[in-house]
DNA sequence: AATGAATGAGGCTTCATTCAT
DNA sequence: CATGAATGAAGCCTCATTCAT
């Protein structure tokens, strides 16, 4: 079971293990189905300490959601470099938030899933997170418009709409690739630059995106899969 | 209250008075907080009578979850015509959709959201849904594909991720604009056929996919908007 | 233990039934320490139709409080008779008072203790009652000051005290009485007629207050006691 | 925040921080809804600490009580000069009483209050300071008799019941005087030796009490609100 | 066809109390 | 002298579910 049983931990380290069996619970059982008792247990403490340090079910759900939402979009931001030219940035982005679902896919459930579904508090706490890609990814599309000398006469509810597509594109690829074996993010993150840059009408004719080097650290996941088009 | 009370009718009424309550508490509230009191209450009937007719709260979240599921995909297919080109038939099919999810907001949260986070079998009973619209829109791409001259050398996984990425992205904008006042399903689904048939790289050199005139339900919500580009 | 468990009753018995033990209960072990699980044992019921007809313990609490509230006052109502003097209208209150104390024992406790040591809430309920009390004494002593031909000189804030004063003794004198084994109501409201009405001054020169016949109810309790002085 | 925190403090000082910590909680919580916890950060300590001077709950509540009671009855004594009429000296004790109950209404809440209503063993401890009292008071009422040149033909039982009531009286207005705004110990004393020595017969009839001068302490808190009647 | 009455089971939360330092 | 870390036990409350009519 859980973690190795030492006692007399410093708080710190303990809200730690506590945030990570409660990720890891409600992960997978779902925020209501979770219990403390299962909780506790998997974090290697009894119930009164978790309430000692996290006050409450709820609460401990919004520090859990608050961890992983911050931990995903620093993950986003440190595999863009903001210099480079917009679709470059948007690949590395994808590729570092592939990497991150498909490494914590709990993590990923609850904030896509759980914290979605249960009470406007906790989908206030990710949709402020999601409202972070959605404006990254909002810029990208105004300046890859200013890049290709089209001043936007893309309405601004218009964009708003491209990127919540967009957005939505790769929440959906990340749940797949995480149910689907052998998918890699790589992968996940060509499929979707060639949807989104390239257009089904483009890839029909031939003409698809094509996709740079990857950034280091995604590369150092070691696949060598071969995008589509390269 | 919810309907007004009126006894001894048919079953098979009150079976779907039964179903229309609990829809509307599912989405509300989420499957575990909804209560068989509330629904019951709701439904203008006792729980005995409920448990009589529905069994379990299990069977009866996976009753509305195939009732809508079905109202749903049946509401697409009605919106498309077999013959027509590609595009065309994914435009119709995504204003059907917007349009159904737009005036069933609960039943939308009940197959996004509800089915999803709440184990193993739900998630199952929608997952079939969703792979009946992701087969439909992987048709249509292997078709476009064909109608372009331009056999599927597209890799069948690829074929996939492509599909989940459009039905990811339609989910995405069903919900937005449920939650944005002032957006049709029409705009919906012009936002994304712009983005998934001419992709952002095209709309940034100005040449976006031009929208055919809606199929005649859509037409009939009266908004004249103006597609992007049309 | 409990009454004996006989099924399905009607809600207007169970609730009387409930209330019956959480009394006993609330005066035997005080409220804090009163377990609603000991509630529904005594009462034969388990604890969930307890919290359908009752709602909380709080609830319950204040049930209980508004019942015996009102059986007291109205005890005490029934035991007078508004035309007498002031004397034999004190007189009788006082016997119907400590009549129903000393055989509701664990009401009066409820009342008297319970119900003031735990929240403003439930002491706000219990002063009603004994503002009503206070207010019946109260008007006795001006009806009393007005026999005797003095029209009240006697200050308003001064007519308060004594009443408080008076209605203090004899809540003292109730809760002695419950737990001394021999005193009797009558001797309780004829010690406290004495002291209220003649004074101990007046006591110590050997004239007390001389008590009439006391009213039917009480002499059925069958005690002969004599009164000192009679 | 209580105390001002300074480490290192000889026991017997810390002991009596502890002990006002707990009378003042236990006085405006209730001897259950305070926590340990509330307490030791009150008295600015930590817990254990708590425990090691004081035990247990149970038994710092019993050292309050036995610290209050002390106090009181000590204040009590304090106030009467033993040779003096029994008038005079129940009047001086009535003064010093009230005094202390008002300028001590947590301790009075936890003497009065708290005591009698959380178990046997708390309800003895604080039973034994108030036969201290009646006793007194008996005491008081045997002289008197005496000094009427009427030996007592007041049963035993009888003088108990006066004692009773005269306590009970006191009591009362004790707690009606801290919740009442402008009601001084001296007017609370005087309503009651005026209810107690006169009787409201006597009252009645324009033949009160008539108030000797106050007792050094009590004429210091400066009002000389007139007696009534004299 | 329909319901008022009733419950087993389980969840969240809090508390008095103790180690180990 | 003093405490941060930790827990067994127990209480309130709610829910899905059934029985007897």
């Amino acid at each position: 079971m859980g973690a190795v049983k030492s006692k007399r931990m410093p708080r710190a380290v303990r809200e730690q293990q506590m945030l990570d069996a409660a990720v890891r619970t409600f992960g997978q059982r779902g925020y209501m189905a979770a219990s403390m008792d299962e909780i506790a247990e998997l974090a290697g403490v009894s119930k009164p300490l978790v309430y000692l340090y996290l006050n409450s079910k709820e609460d401990l759900f919004t520090a859990c959601i608050r961890r992983e939402a911050r931990a995903l979009t620093e993950a986003v931001r440190a595999g863009v470099r903001p210099g480079l030219a917009a679709d470059r940035q948007l690949w590395d982005g994808l590729g570092a938030f592939f990497t991150h679902t498909g490494r914590n896919p709990d993590a990923w459930s609850v904030l896509h899933l759980q914290a979605r579904t249960h009470g406007e508090r906790f989908a206030a706490e990710a949709a402020a997170m999601r409202e972070e890609i959605v404006a990254f990814v909002t810029e990208l599309i105004v300046v890859a418009a200013r890049e290709a000398h089209r001043d936007p006469d893309l309405a601004e509810g218009e964009v708003a709409g491209l990127a919540v597509a967009l957005v939505g594109a790769a929440e959906s690829l990340a749940t797949w690739a995480n149910a689907t074996p052998g998918v890699t993010a790589r992968q996940a993150a060509a499929t979707l630059m060639n949807f989104a840059w390239a257009g089904l009408g483009n890839l029909m004719e031939g003409r698809p995106w094509s996709a740079p080097v990857m950034s280091d650290e995604l590369s150092a996941s070691g696949a060598v899969d071969v995008v589509h088009g390269a």
